[in-house]
DNA sequence: AAGAACTTTTTAAATATTTAATAAAAGTAT
DNA sequence: ATACTTTTATTAAATATTTAAAAAGTTCTT
């Protein structure tokens, strides 16, 4: 199934591609997407400006309806300032994340604002590109559904579990065909695609919203179905040069370990990610170290996944704890060594895995005074990410903002 | 010993000093001195400034005596450029290399030109200060004898091994003292100085003079005593939070292995550095399994040194063959962690055991190829660096250089 | 409630920088 | 050798941006 390209309408009323030769002005609708309403002097503070030549930006993009002024801001004793932020239908970004086993998909406005409700669709991420065409007819009808005018939708924004190269938009582990995975996209929406790996937008999504924000050396683990990372280095992502740098989950942790997913023995994602934890609950339970884990996923070993371990183990299951422990221990160890190559002031712990912080954070700052130099240690803090669910498709939304708007 | 001070004459001529309030004109000078002389045409490509802008300020710094007209360049059919450069005297910089057994410093003029001969003092760093005033006692002397004069020298670069903030101007592994160690030798000298780790000086010379540059993501590996990492990531050196990132030599390597000087057990370095080496050769020795290497060190282990052992392996010293051997694999499986980590486009090898390349380049190699993922391992190349002994004192003159004219 | 203090916005003048046109110098083709 | 093309340098005009001053709008103080 093939959707018609979109040609944008000459006669249409001004719209944000027409910026594309006023780098400042883009600048400023960036700005106030990523960081909401702002005054002059905030503004100013980004994109190094006077302050008579951002009100005179400000002035056009007003005329051409893509910002709004908004009141007036407190002042401790003057006048108050204007208040600016981008009209909501200035333009839309639409952001996909891919996981696993499902695949969701919301439609942001220029304020940053979900303009649609959680719309999740029951997929299986492959080696093949099957799942490309029903991910593209869903999201068209969402886009038809709430009647976003398609000429005004910046772009689409994927996240994707693998190791992806956004350049030039291929994914060597899922998706994999001829032709680069976001060129199909692109093709079948008629409109630009960015696509990123799943550890890096979420990294992304701490950098600009979360726990990074005006941090510099902060390191993102993404703890799923599989151990991502993503870097952020001098207050910027990492990507190496293929975009492929993170790749955490498969360094060498235990000489002749089981055997990984990438071919290679006793990678860190074989001992201490989602995957892991399952395949540690299900060997207990066929030896019977178990007592709550087979009433809690009702004796299917299939049901088996990180949430009822944990269940268990706040239950007091000794085995749940055995494993997560475990599992703490292995992170710890594999954080000592980015701690010792990064020296970062922060990590930040996301994704499904983190719900069993109180189990595995314990361990993890044990391996660490072990395997560690006290001086790098003891100079950075763990935290437990405070995005929600959202954390990934509002991290490729902004990259994909990012993308559009910084380039040329 | 101590030595006055030297306030910069108000009356003397125009320096380099009195363009603080001048970025432009800064970065002219900066990059006409790491790059060497230019057309109008190439410096527009770092300083982003039109023809006209670019001429003028080049006018401004000649008849200050900065900048120097070089006669013409060549052209491909068309008017011949001007060649402009620094001019010998704009300015000075002090670079001094503290290694663990001796210490050199150079004197670099305008146009990055050494114009001192090798000065090396033998001494022996420790946890103290002791030989600080020998040091700057040695550099006065150099400075004296060569007539340089001090109001025209920007400042004083100094590299050392350990673990150095250049921020707060301390090292927390030698000389330590109340006072940061940057400091002391400021007051000393009566000018600014810069202290930084000696891996980073290194990768920064690789970045701005050798096989990096013009690269965005390298690894410099400095394999000396210890063993060291630079990290150049969108092709800026990397230094963590208080500049410690970069500790390879102390990733946890072997479970209850040796007691490393760090405090921790089996770490890199305790089983792939110089000091391993020469630990391994001692072992060996007593146990009666070298037969070169007794000779080449006149029976007394205490001359045994990374060179000895390769010249062993030279002359087909089985030992000594399998002490390299056995190093290539723990660093080669150390790259594999950080390859991963980096997906780096390429890693230099530099320091006293690069010279043992033939025999440690295949087992790194192949330790590659077993620990890491194919697609990140082929990616990238290895190489050795191309910088002679004076890499870390450039490295360091340099990055003194855009210490002091990056500011403000 | 009036004025002082403070902050932001507006305006106008001053400055900085680029663009475009022209001139100059060199190489290439006829 | 002369004309043409290419590249760089110079100049002048146009544009962009900032600085500084004035005006406007709030809050605080008395």
């Amino acid at each position: 199934m093939t959707f018609t390209q979109v040609k944008y309408d000459e006669t249409s009323d001004l719209n944000v591609v027409e910026l594309k030769n006023n780098f400042q002005k883009r600048k400023i609708l960036k700005h106030l997407f990523l960081y909401g309403a702002m005054t002059n002097t905030d503004l100013g503070k980004f994109v190094k400006l006077s302050t008579p030549k951002i009100i005179s930006l400000l002035n056009e993009l007003k005329t051409e309806n893509l910002v709004e002024e908004l009141g007036q801001g407190t002042s401790s004793g003057g006048r108050r300032p204007n208040l600016y932020g981008n009209a909501e239908d200035a333009f839309y970004i639409v952001g996909i994340s891919i996981n696993i086993y499902k695949t969701s998909v919301s439609v942001y406005n220029a304020k940053n604002q979900k303009v649609t409700d959680d719309q999740i669709l029951t997929l299986t991420i492959s080696h093949g590109t099957s799942i490309i065409d029903p991910i593209v007819e869903f999201t068209e009808n969402i886009i038809r559904e709430k009647n976003i005018p398609r000429d005004k939708i910046l772009g689409i924004g994927i996240e994707m579990p693998g190791m992806v190269d956004s350049e030039t938009g291929i994914n060597k582990t899922y998706m994999v065909s001829d032709e680069p995975v976001a060129e199909i996209f692109r093709k079948k929406f008629g409109m630009e695609v960015f696509i990123e790996n799943d550890a890096k937008t979420r990294a992304f999504a701490e950098l600009k919203f979360g726990l990074a924000h005006g941090r510099k050396n902060v390191l993102a683990i993404h703890l799923d179905w599989g151990i991502g990372l993503g870097i952020i280095v001098n207050g910027k992502l990492y990507k190496g040069r293929d975009g492929f740098a993170g790749e955490f989950g498969h360094l060498p942790m235990v000489d002749n370990g089981i055997l990984c997913k990438c071919g290679k023995q006793g990678c860190l994602e074989t001992i201490a990610s989602g995957t892991a934890i399952a395949r540690m609950a299900k060997e207990g339970m066929k030896a019977g170290s178990s007592s709550f884990l087979p009433q809690l996923i009702q004796d299917d070993l299939e049901n088996i996944e990180i949430r009822k371990v944990v269940q268990a183990a706040t239950m007091g299951d000794q085995y749940s704890i055995s494993i997560l422990a475990n599992v703490g221990h292995w992170l710890g160890k594999g954080l000592a060594y980015l701690i010792q190559i990064f020296n970062p002031e922060l990590i930040i712990l996301g994704g499904r895995m983190s719900e069993a912080n109180q189990f595995i954070l314990p361990p993890i700052q044990q391996a660490i005074q072990i395997f560690c130099i006290p001086e790098l240690g003891n100079a950075m803090e763990i935290k437990v990410s405070e995005l929600g669910s959202q954390a990934g498709i509002q991290g490729v939304a902004a990259m994909l903002l990012e993308h559009v708007l910084d380039r040329q």
